[in-house]
Order: structure tokens, then C-alpha cells, then sequence
DNA sequence: GTCGGCGCTGTGAACGTGCTGAGGACGCCG
DNA sequence: CGGCGTCCTCAGCACGTTCACAGCGCCGAC
């Protein structure tokens, strides 16, 4: 918590406290930044009015800085604007003084719910890199270009690194079930990939299938 | 959008639009929910007083189905309690009747930013600047007019700078989903982003969908 | 060594996907 | 009512992708 009005920061600790959070505050704008980039913390209680540093200014720069820290803010103006200008500021939610404990108590929660979400992963085997997001394939950092049946073919086989994968259910899985397609394709698409990622990466496993290199 | 009172859901419905949002409207609770369950949408706004089912019991069952969509809870009651209610219902935000529309705005903005892995207050991706607050888009410093549709397609696609957007994913999210849309105003849209921001600033991914050049 | 079969690859045709200019529908404003 | 801007559909075009085909080489069995 971020707050130079004493009173009001010891009666919110003790509350919080009370709550089963565990509390710390920072009575200036300067010293909260610092809090903040460092601390660790879940979220923050964030007072506009500050020594030393606007609260807008201290979530501007925490932005800026890539943390995404969630804040809440709280303010003496009432303005529609003001609210509207500390949201854009980056604040996550925002309050005006004087405002009710258990309203407070209920935005906190609230904004604690919603964590940060994670990045979804990238596949790797090897010095091969697939990034299914980015749909973006790299071989020893070295981009390489696939078509959508190359890549999804790719895609299949890197998450089953090492198994011997028969041709029936490449075309099950990476070929689309409805159409009848010669198995054949399968091999002319894994000279495909061979062609682009080099020619022992993939290896054939005589009457069974294909098989990715660890 | 769920709200029975038909002048306030146009009036919103159009000022939403109007800053490039796509939006769809439900007038009663169940349709809410389960347009809320199929919908594919970024955030909900969310009457309290709905027939056939509250609010509060919709956002209960959402979060009950473990539907994290951001709920942001309109309500003509303004005690501390039914607000503190709404919020630990599962709700994001919670505003009060009668409301500010600039207050609004922010907020659903806030909210938006909350989901996102990242939650700058101007995205920023090369050159290029978009400031959700402003509406405005500048590249190199210099400013671009966009299109309504122009910009929230462009604002869609900087919150995921690198990755893959599919066009059916676009057509969700920027195009509302009450009108049947070809894919081909995708493509469309994209040439005139093209034409104002530089040809390689969005890379085709044949098969796949767009990207944001990094 | 011989034989049969599986897998590899070059060729080429059909197909799909994406891009663009033209233009109609619609709403807004004077 | 007319002018304007925006939105979106349509049709034509260009080009990359997909996959069947056929011939050949290689592998393993005997």
C-alpha cells in the first residue's frame, strides 16, 4: 500500500491484516515505486496524491518498466475524468475517497482473482524450435518458411519426440479425416520437411512409420 | 451486452460501436448466459436486474462452469453490500446506475487490459503506437486516420504482436457475431491497414492468418 | 545374387487461398 | 435531398500449395 495520510494507512493495515493479507506500506511516491519493482507482491493499493511522485505517474512508469503488478487506486477526486485518466494510466481499478472498507475489500478480491496468464509453450527437440502461436519454426535460430501441411505435420511429430509414428495416423491426425488420401502423401511431405530441416532428422522406420530424432 | 432496458442497450450499443467495439445485445438472463458460454467474447457487460435470471446468479453459474470472461456489473442499487455482493459473485467490476459512459469506457478498457498477458496503457509495437484511450495510432510519430473497423482490427492484432491470428478469430472478436461476415472483409480491412501503415507490417501466414511484424 | 515390396522423388495438373478494384447499401450531416 | 464516408460483397486474377502418378532405388529375405 502506497499512502502518506497515517491514520488512513494503519486503519487499512490493520483491516487487511485482519483479512489474512500480509501488508506493507510505503508513504511516498518514490519509495512505493521502488516497493513495487521489487517486493514481489500480489497487488497494490495505490493513493493519487503522494510526496515525491503522482500516483499516475508511479503506474505510468511501472508500466513502462513491464510490470504488471495489479493496482488499484484511490483518489479524493470524483471527477469523471480523473477516474477515467488513472484507468488509462494503467490502473486495473479505481476508487474515490471516501469510500466503503467493504467495498475495498471486495475490489481487492476481485482483482486479485484474475492472475497474470501464461505464456503457452514452445515445442523443442533438438536445436528445433515450434512455436505454435507464432507459428514459427527455427533450426538452430535460423527461421525456416513451411507451408500448413509441412507445419502441421511438424507439429505432430514434435510432440511425440522419438515414437515411431505410422503413416495411417499421420493421416489421420495432420490430413483431414473426411477426404481419402494415398499414403503416399505422407511420404512426400516428410521429404518435404527432410528437404528443409535436414536429411537425418527424421527417420524412417521400415513397415512402421517415422520416427523424429532426439 | 446483457440489459433489458432497450433505450440504455441502443444507446450503448451504438456508442460502443462507435469507438470500434463489436457488439452483440441479450435483453434477458438466460440469453445472456448462454451467449456468454458460445459467444467467444472479450468482456461482458452485465445488468443486475434481468428477467428470468439475476446478474448475480448469472455470473454465479459462469464462474461455476469455469468461464473466466470479464464481467463488468451494472446496478441501479448502490449499498456497499450489493456491490461487495456483485464483486464476490465472480463478477470484475462493478458500476453503479446512474453511470458515467466516459467511466464506462475506461473501465471496460481497464478490464480488457486486465485479460491480456500483457496490459500497457498505449500498445506500442516498432514504430508503431495506438492509444485505446485516444483512439488514436501514430507511426513514426506521425498520425494515422483510421476507420472505426480499420482500428479495432489493428488494436486486436498489436495485443498479440508476433503471434497468428486466424481470420475466423478476427471475425469473432472485431466483427460482431450477430451478422454473418465473409472472411473476405478480413482481407479487405487488412489491405487498407497495408495501404496506411507500410505493406510488411502484416505478414500473411497462408493457411494460418495474420501476423504482426515485430 | 535374386526377387518382391516398401519408400523416395520429379513432374504436372487441379485446387485453394489471398489480393484487389469496382461498386452498392447504409447512415450521417448540412 | 444530396454529398460524403464507411462498411462490406462480389468477381476476377495470380500464385502457391497439395497430391496423384509413375518410375526407380534401396532394403531385407532366402
Amino acid at each position: 500500500m502506497v499512502e502518506d495520510e497515517t491514520r488512513l494507512a494503519d486503519a487499512l493495515r490493520r483491516g487487511l491484516q485482519a483479512e489474512g493479507f500480509a501488508v506493507d506500506v510505503a508513504a511516498t511516491g518514490p519509495a512505493g515505486l521502488d516497493a513495487a519493482r521489487h517486493g514481489g507482491y500480489d497487488a497494490m493499493i495505490l493513493d493519487v496524491m503522494l510526496p515525491g511522485l503522482s500516483g499516475y505517474e508511479l503506474v505510468r512508469r511501472l508500466r513502462a518498466e513491464q510490470h504488471w503488478l495489479p493496482v488499484l487506486m484511490l483518489s479524493a477526486k470524483d471527477g469523471e475524468y480523473d477516474q477515467a485518466d488513472g484507468l488509462d494510466c494503467g490502473a486495473d481499478d479505481y476508487l474515490t475517497k471516501p469510500f466503503s472498507y467493504v467495498v475495498l475489500l471486495a475490489r481487492l478480491r476481485a482483482l486479485l482473482r484474475r492472475g497474470a496468464p501464461e505464456r503457452p509453450a514452445v515445442l523443442a527437440v533438438g536445436d528445433l524450435r515450434l512455436d505454435p502461436a507464432r507459428r514459427r519454426v527455427t533450426r538452430a535460430d535460423a527461421e525456416v518458411a513451411l507451408t500448413a501441411r509441412e507445419f502441421a505435420l511438424l507439429d505432430y511429430l514434435m510432440r511425440r519426440p522419438g515414437q515411431v509414428v505410422s503413416k495411417i495416423e499421420l493421416l489421420d491426425h495432420v490430413w483431414d479425416a473426411s477426404v481419402e488420401t494415398a499414403p503416399n502423401a505422407v511420404e512426400v511431405y516428410v521429404g518435404y520437411l527432410r528437404r528443409k530441416l535436414g536429411r537425418d532428422r527424421l527417420e524412417t522406420v521400415r513397415g512402421a512409420g517415422y520416427r523424429l530424432a532426439t
